[in-house]
Parts: C-alpha cells; structure tokens; sequence
DNA sequence: GATGAATGAGGTTTCATTCAT
DNA sequence: AATGAATGAAACCTCATTCAT
C-alpha cells in the first residue's frame, strides 16, 4: 500500500509502436532463452520498464504470442520468393527459393520449439506458413523442362528443404541449397 | 562365490532401473505440461519421493535430457521399417514407410517442442534420429521401376512426409500416407 | 472591480470542491473494496485523471483519512435525533432513535473495517461520534417515567443498541428497535 | 527453472504444530500492520523461511483465516467467566467481567478492523462470541438484588462495556470497569 | 492545472534443490 | 539409500506516485 518514489521517465509512445518495439526486443530473446525468458529481460531489451510492459500487453504469454503472430506473417517471405529474377536459369531461381525457405523454417522452426508451441496461433483463415503458391510461381516459367508439373515439384522441394534443414532432424546442420536443388532436379529434370 | 563384476553389476543395476523409471515416467509428462513440468509431478508419476530423483539425475534438466536422448533412440523405429514385408507391393510397402516416418516426425516434433529444445541432445557420433539407410532398404527392392537411385527416393520421401506432417507447418494436420506417397511416385515411376 | 478576497475565494473553491468530490467518490468505493480500494478506481469515480488526485491529496492515505473524518462528523446524526417529535410516546421516540443510531454504528463501524483503521483520525478535541447529548434529549421530556436519570438512560440504550448492532457481536444481524426498547424499558421504567 | 542451493534447516514439525505457530506469530502483526502485513513479515516472527508459510497455508488469505478463526474462540472467554469466585460481593464479581470482556471487545474489534472483515468466520453453528450464558452464571447468585431478571441484566451490562470501550466510538479509551459496574447497579439494584 | 503513460519497488507464490531423519 | 519438509531465489504482476506534455 505504502509506495515510494521514481526516478526518470521515456516519452510517452502511442500504444501500438511500443507493443512493435516491444515484440521486436522479445524476438531474439525468445529465441535464446525459449519460455525461461523473464520479462525482466524483456523490459532490458526494450529499454523501458518491466511495468509497462503490462500497458501495451495483459501478460507475458500474449507477448509470446503476439512474437510468433508477427513472425508467422508470410507476406515478406512470399514478396522475397515473387521478386527472384525470372531471367535467370531455374537452377539459379530455385537455389535462392531454397534459401529463402530455409530461414523461413529455422527461423519459426526455433521460435515455435522455444515458445513450447506445437504450431502457429490458431486462427482459421490465415494462409499456411510455407504456402506453396509463390514456390510454384518460381518454378512454372520452366515447366517444360520438367516431368511432373509445378505443384508437385514445388511440394517436393519444400519437403526436402525442410526435412533437411528443420533443427530437429537434420542434425548436421542444413544441407547447402545447391545440394537441395540438385537432389530435385536429377530426379525430376527431362 | 560371488565375483566382484557379479556384485557390481547387481549394485549398477538398481540405479539405471531407477533412471529408467524416471524417464518413462517423465517422458508423458514432458509431452503433456511441457517446460511447466515439475519435479513434484515426476516424483508423483515414477511413486518416488522428489529428493530421490537427484539421486540418479544432478538436475531436472538432465532428466528432460534422458528423456528426450531415449526418444531420439533410432533402433526401434529401424527395426519397424526393416521389417516391413518385403513381399508387398512396393507402394504399400511406402505407405507403411510414411505412416511409422510420421509417427516419429510428430512424436519428436512435439517432444522437443515441449522441451523447448531445438534440437536433439549434442552428440557428434550420434547417427541422424531419421537416418535414411533403412528407408532406401525399404525401396531397394523395387528400384528398377524408378527413374531415381534409391538413396534420392529416399530423401525425397522423407522430405515430402516431413514437411506434410510436422505440426508446425502442416497447418490442417499430416496428408494421409498414401496421398504422399502417391506425389512420390506419380513424380518418380518409370 | 474585483477584489483581493474575491478572487482569492473564487480560486480557493474548486481545490475544496475536487477535495469534496473526491471524498464522496471514495467513500462508496471503501465500503466496497475496502483496503484493495487503488487509485485508479477512485479516480474513474471521480471523473478525473489519476494524476489529479495528488493535487488535491498528498497521498492515497489521505484520501481515506479524508473520508472518515467526513463520515465521523456527527452533525446530521445529531440533528436527527433533535428532530424527533416530542409529542410521540416515549417509546416511539426511543425506537426512532435506535434506528438512527444502528444506522450510524453500522455505517462507521463497516467503514472502519473497511479502511483497516481501528478508530477514528486522532483529533483530540473531536466530539466522540455517537456523543450521548442528543439521545438524552430525546429523553429527557419523559425523565419522570424512569427510575433512572436520563445520562444514565442514554447510556444503557447506546450500549444495548451497540452491542446488538456491531456486525462482529450481533453475528445473526442487528435486533429491532422495538426489542432494544423493550428490553431497557423494561428494565428502566417505573 | 535454474535454481540455486540454499543453507539451513529448521527440523521438520508436525503441520498443526507449524500452523499454530504461524498463526501465533500472525496475530500480533495483524493487529499492528493490518492487511498491509507481508509474508515476509509472518516469516520473520515465525522463525521460518517464507515458502514455509505456503506448505502450511494455501495462501496468505487462509493464514489471516485462521488467525481470526482462533481468536473468535469463546472457550477460554467463557471459562474465565465462570471461573470468577462466586463468594465475592456481585459488584467485585461484575467488575472482573467487564474487564474480561472488554479484553476481549478490543481483541476481536481491533482484529476485525485490522483484517477488514466485518464479522466473524461465517460458520453457522458457531456459538456467538460474547454469548451472553457465561455472563449470565456470574449474575445469577445475586438475582435477588436486582429488579430485572439476569438476561436482561446481562445484555445491559455487555451493552454498556461494548459501547464504552469499542475502540472506533470510545474515542477517549475505554472507561474503567468500576464506573460501567456502576451505572448499570445505580439504574438496576433495588 | 489536468492528464495519463511510465516507473519500479515490492508483494505473493512457485519450485528446484538440500539435508536431517 | 530414500524421504519429504524446509529453504529462498526469483518470477510475474500491481499500483501509488511522478512528471512531460
């Protein structure tokens, strides 16, 4: 009941910018400490107090939450895919795709395992994280060139990227993207 | 007469049961509260009193280690796939392939998950928890009717199961194994 | 022209009137809550920042005190009393005068508990807050038809209506007036 | 989850044993410090490590509970009453009840205030705090010198030492037991 | 003067770990 | 060797108070 004094004080921010500095901050540290993350840490990272972080958010858990949201958007992974240079060779296209893929699964592969999430916040209409959409958008200009259409190809790539980088199975480490292409297309090139 | 390895081994093997127990004991437990789990629960779960477990474990955290090393365990899930029937046709021999792939893929994915670990325990001679050799045994046989060597098949399928499983991206839940499998070969028969 | 005095006065009324307004706002809030009573619920029912009410109060603690000095001031309860009709029987004046009196004990005595405070702001030359001047005269006018004299009188029947009152002593709720009368007429009349 | 070793031990006591002492420690800060009352501060008095508090009580909530739970009580009250020697003149004898009872008046008010509950422990069947027998027996040898019976003599006399001495309206202490014996023998002895 | 976001001290409670029995 | 009560560090969260706007 009885309280004491304070000291300094940062300025006033409108909620929605301190709840995205707030998530940028706790991203990395979800990462490296997974759920033993403290919102003391939190509170350093960001460089406010350990009490605001209950103005833009009511606990910790939504600001894990509110982390994996953010990071499962699959916009800026999708435009990444749909801006690789259409004039290069496929096999140029599909190793750059296959990095791109990569982070894409480290990244949320180790955020999910960190946060104890089995998958992404549950929420009907949203697009799967790795839709292949714009996966087969790299790969159909070439279609001619291959055995089996587009989607399937997209479907096998995905596979093999992913079972050969997720940090839980490849256990080396990921496979070089060429290593990954060259897998594919000896398999499925004319 | 009772040798000195005798009674050793009759003194041994009282602890590696008691960290047995524990692990088995632990393992549901992992899976079900995740990094919440407490040593109380475990004490409860193997019928022992809580001090008793650092008696054959330093700390909580090396138990979740046991656990999840026992699980990562590639022998019994090995041995499953070697002895599918070598008889059957090829595709039923892959479905059966896919479905014990899967079982692993989502009872690992979820041990580690619940873990908040990213990978299996660092063991540089510990051999992949998905090693393909078995696999390309399965699909050795009938290698003539593929247009690929049995070691890309192998990593194809995998890749293909993984990635149409795995919780964290199979967003409606796993493909059926043989939706998979048929990808597979409608890519790869002659 | 507008004078010294005037504008002295004119800028003195509103910090007496936020004060007031405050008081009046807490006091329902204390009943309810009591101790747990924050400073965001009194100013949500004050209709003012929470900032405001350190201008008007240097703490919360104040701020309570505040409310039972007002609610101790025994002017209206004595007021009360003095406007019972004397030409009513003695007993009907007296049972009108237990309820007023019940009425008091179990407002100030609820929000004692309430604010955790065991008695009321040490004054000194505060006039106790059930002080016995105005019950006696509502006896006094019938003085003749008691065996006892009317300090005396007003003395038994403050206890009989206190005891039987106080929500920590009378555990199955207050008595009527009608019985507290009785048992002292009783006892007391001729 | 990591945690760090710890020093001492006190010995293990059986759980009522450690529940008394908790309590025993509890009620004088309760008195003093009110709800404002830590659990460090119970620690501390008790001679015991905070997290002990929690293996005896489910929550601080429950400690208060039973704090008041103890001191409502009525059977060391009551067997002090009628232990009162019967061969001494009623006014001696009247004078050691009302100091009796304003003891415990100023015990449970000061702790019912203090806690900010406004009764006692809702238990049904639980007997009244000042119940009025006890007080009765004290009365009863001298009925004879009395123009009303016992009962009402005994309400009168709980009423007169309630009002004169409960701490939120005896605003100048409570009055001495020789002048309350007194007013209440002045309006009653024949 | 009023506002309300920011602050951070401090409260309650949990639980891994220790060690007396 | 096993037990489980005791321990206390540390976590999350609340809220009185401050002060930039």
């Amino acid at each position: 009941m009885i309280s004491t004094a304070h000291r300094r004080r940062a300025a006033a921010l409108p909620v929605a910018e301190r709840r995205r500095r707030i998530i940028e901050a706790t991203l990395p540290l979800l990462l490296e400490h997974g759920t033993d993350l403290t919102t003391r840490q939190i509170a350093d990272a960001a460089g406010i107090a350990e009490g605001t972080i209950f103005r833009a958010f009511p606990d910790k858990e939504s600001v894990i939450d509110a982390v994996i949201e953010a990071a499962f958007d699959p916009t800026p992974f999708e435009a990444a895919l749909d801006s690789i240079d259409a004039s290069a060779p496929l096999e140029t296209r599909l190793e750059v795709a296959v990095e791109l893929l990569q982070r894409r699964v480290e990244r949320l592969g180790e955020l999910m395992t960190a946060a104890g999430r089995v998958g992404p916040p549950t929420d009907p209409d949203r697009r799967p994280p790795t839709s292949l959409g714009a996966l087969e958008r790299v790969i159909a200009p070439d279609a001619a060139q291959l055995r089996i259409d587009p989607p399937t190809c997209a479907r096998l790539l995905r596979g093999l990227t992913f079972a050969s980088t997720h940090p839980a199975f490849a256990t080396d480490g990921p496979e070089t993207p060429a290593a990954i292409v060259a897998v594919l297309l000896d398999g499925v090139r004319c």
